[in-house]
DNA sequence: TTGGACTATAGACAATGGTCAATGGTCTAT
DNA sequence: ATAGACCATTGACCATTGTCTATAGTCCAA
């Protein structure tokens, strides 16, 4: 039982049918064959690609970066350092990522310190802080 | 000069005329007053608007966020403890996705480090890795 | 044979935050 | 008066990653 309907591949791999026909179009997964009926058959291996879609996404890779890395998967010219310098330039990415966040976290801990949080939001001190007013003749709320 | 016009607003706060147009759609920006040939006309507490809303963007709120929070500065009941609540959901949120990137981040240098970067990508730990194949049968690349 | 489960296609819809194009009216400076 | 800059509206479009709908054909088991 090497040929697998879409239903039952999509259902070990752990992704919807929809998925399947969807990363087909983008190009993800290659087009099958198909049956007489139309119906389209796939082997097991392609089991493994969805899961290596799969694993990928979990680690934070776009679909279209997924797709240069099964290129790469595929291509006998391919080199561990291509696919290195992927996985590195991904690790910076997600460190930028972590830093703007941090930075954006401290901004709204200071914000949020500098509010008691009692009393009416009339001169809430976390209002005043959002309101964008450099020069004076704006400040007339 | 208290009145300006949609080009003047915009520039003076550093955004684009359809962004204030497309604001005004969300909401975010009320339906001012019209000149006499339908042009918008606005007064100058509009600029600390719009600036309210890009610091707020800047700090990972999304628009419907924000306008949630210029309900609040602009409603007299209004207590500080919403504001607050508000600013500290946020700060979950930013939380837990940089814990989500910094365990994505930990795997990728796993992954990184398996790989010494030199050869042929055919025997690529990271590849191999990526590859979700628990079960024998499917590894029949 | 018939009903239920499965598959096919094309295209719409979702959320986010705008951006652009087409068409036409208005304002201002020369 | 006229050119060029500005403004109006409607609606389409961008990227991302699918999800859902509608309509129709297919397969299998009782």
């Amino acid at each position: 039982m090497n040929e697998l309907t879409i239903g039952k591949l999509a259902k070990r791999a752990g992704v919807t049918i929809d998925t399947v026909r969807f990363y087909e179009r983008r190009g993800l997964v290659a087009e099958p064959k198909r049956t007489a009926s139309n119906y389209r058959i796939y082997s097991a291996v392609e089991i493994a690609r969805l899961q290596f879609i799969k694993k990928a996404k979990s680690l934070g890779f776009s679909l279209n970066e997924i797709n240069e890395l099964l290129v790469l998967r595929h291509n006998p010219d391919a080199t561990k350092k291509e696919v290195k310098n992927r996985v590195e330039r991904k690790i910076n990415d997600i460190k930028r990522k972590i830093a703007d966040l941090s930075y954006i976290l401290a901004d709204l801990e200071k914000l949020n310190q500098s509010c008691n949080g009692h009393g009416s939001a009339d001169d809430c001190p976390i209002l005043e802080a959002l309101d964008g007013c450099e020069e004076e003749e704006h400040c007339c709320k």
